[in-house]
DNA sequence: TACATTTATTTACGCGCGTTAAATTTATAT
DNA sequence: ATATAAATTTAACGCGCGTAAATAAATGTA
């Protein structure tokens, strides 16, 4: 390897033996040119070091390489697993992966947005706030710039949505809570940030009425991301005030799930599966901790793999069709029912 | 706001009445122009909405206003946490980060870093994997771009390092664990991915034998970053084998002792300060979820926003030094003692 | 009013690469 | 060996903006 420092393209042809436009199409795609000519421009690469200089790429291409992953809540462990999948997918298929925060606010969800704007990319994997979204602002992005919604849907806008199947997840948690023991209430948010909730609310009524039982709603105070802590608060005044409708009960999310236990440990009230148990929880997410409560939380898990790849998959086709698909496609994923001990 | 299509800065000079270069200047520094030009600047840019193409800008400044920011591993709620303060600081100071997560893989860290340097970044913040750093390759990539290294440390790499103070971390947590009942044993990696836990571990060492008590390090196999589930491994063993020395159990950080809690409720031991409690467990870093434990843990907190504020002002001094500072400063940040219920 | 100083304009070049058209070479088929 | 197709080379333009030098205009000062 020489440590000849190299300037340009045309210096690096010219070390290589190959003119410049021949060097170009190489780097757009290697088996572009013919084998011998690689072979030469390969063996150059590795004695010379050289990268083509990015932003005079994108300068001229209409068209960048570059992906846009923009999530919700990143220091949400599934955002970060799910974001994860989703960066390897991109590199896989020789994209550049850009991973955004929206932490939680919609004026960042916004600002995200617009800087991505100027980025050029080839595509953009969005899961948005949700209702806490800006949702004009969202729209008019996807307008100009091919979009696939993920987790959360927001109805009509993006070029598809690729998610859960949040029917599944609940019926699979109500059907199996309610066979081997008592009814189950939902313990949920008065004010969820996320659409995924008032689905999951729907299909747990939706549930309880197919069983012919009574559905019990609890409902709790608390606004913002800080859902473990809201869950905790809330599942504190619920306990202490007695006003628990069953002892068997439905988290929206595992993140609440894990406010709910801490609360009932800090109690005193045991939970688990077993008979001399006071209280059954069980929730939907398969959080990336929830095996680690105490006790394990029984819960529905997302198909990570699944969602990722058919969202990358989507966005791929997206790109290739000149960002316009025939008709906007919904896809969503059953849910894996996880039997832990706490339910 | 006309929704004309601005093709170039050349078209929105003309558009606003300014010629091309002032606006040009004007985009580099607001406050370089005449207030009176900057308001007529400012006023075309409400109406026409244009932003300058950041590929021409950047490929023809030598140094970006981008800045990188490297995590080992984006799916620990601690990175993900101190990524989003580091953030918020690099956007204030009108810069651009861009986040990266090496995802506990030495290839992956080797490749963001070659990545970086083709993104010409400004400085970059470095979080390195630790031990499974390929160190030559940090410091390769520290010659050429202005780094600052924080959370963990590599002796003599990087223009500067900013973390935690480890000794304050464990000295706490041993000094209060054995002031107020027995003495403590350490739980740790046998074999840990992080420089810091050998930090710990030497400064918990050093601890006992300034108390004049004796250490007890129980050390558990495992690799990789899955922490809670090597904890819980590990726990599950010595417990079940009955290894444990002591019944006081500090282990080096949070996510091990969520393995660790997990073990003892799965064997039915009660952990806690009580009397009638069998063990106390306790742990540092303050952990997003170390209060949603059962019992909610015991720890030592790291002051998050110290070190980020820190680390970023160190970067904005070394890039406004040209790269290079006179001397190599290591600077850490005390920790304090979060009391809890589990010690 | 005259002069000095600051700020803006005009003109022009360069950055590194994509891309194209025409000319030329090389590979493949007949 | 010859015709044809495929790949490469040569030459040249353009992308959008940074930047520099010379000039012009606006502002400040005595």
């Amino acid at each position: 390897m020489s440590h000849q420092k190299i300037r340009n393209m045309e210096e690096f042809a010219t070390l290589s033996g190959i003119s410049r436009p021949t060097v170009s199409k190489y780097f757009n795609d290697p088996e572009s040119v013919r084998p011998s000519t690689r072979d030469r421009i390969e063996a150059a690469l590795k004695e010379f070091d050289y990268r083509p200089n990015i932003y005079a790429i994108n300068q001229n291409r209409r068209l960048t390489k570059n992906i846009g992953i923009v999530v919700p809540y990143l220091a949400d462990p599934f955002f970060a697993e799910i974001a994860r999948v989703l960066e390897r997918r991109c590199i896989a298929a020789g994209f550049t992966p850009s991973l955004f925060s929206s932490h939680g606010e919609q004026g960042l969800e916004n600002a995200i947005l617009d800087n991505l704007r100027s980025l050029k990319p080839a595509g953009v994997l969005l899961a948005p706030l949700g209702r806490a979204s800006d949702r004009k602002h969202i729209e008019d992005f996807c307008r100009d710039v091919p979009t696939i919604l993920f987790d959360s849907n927001i109805e009509g806008v993006g070029a598809a949505f690729v998610g859960s199947d949040n029917f599944s997840f609940v019926s699979q948690t109500v059907e199996y809570l309610s066979r081997t023991g008592k009814v189950p209430c939902f313990f949920e948010m008065k004010d969820p940030a996320n659409p995924n909730a008032n689905k999951r609310r729907h299909a747990y009524l939706e549930m309880m009425r197919r069983l012919d039982l009574e559905p019990h709603l609890v409902k709790i105070d608390g606004t913002g991301w800080g859902f473990e802590e809201i869950g905790r608060q809330g599942a504190l005044k619920i306990l202490r005030d007695g006003l628990l409708p069953t002892n068997t009960v439905l988290c929206s999310n595992d993140r609440l799930a894990i406010g709910f236990l801490s609360a009932c440990h800090e109690l005193g009230i045991s939970v688990g599966r077993d008979e001399d148990c006071a209280i059954r929880v069980a929730s939907h997410d398969d959080h990336p901790y929830s095996r680690f409560t105490c006790p394990s939380l029984t819960t529905a898990a997302h198909d990570y793999e699944a969602v990722a790849d058919h969202a990358v998959e989507t966005l791929f086709q997206l790109i290739e069709a000149g960002g316009k698909l025939e008709k906007r496609e919904e896809t969503l994923f059953a849910a894996r029912l996880i039997m832990r001990g706490s339910a």
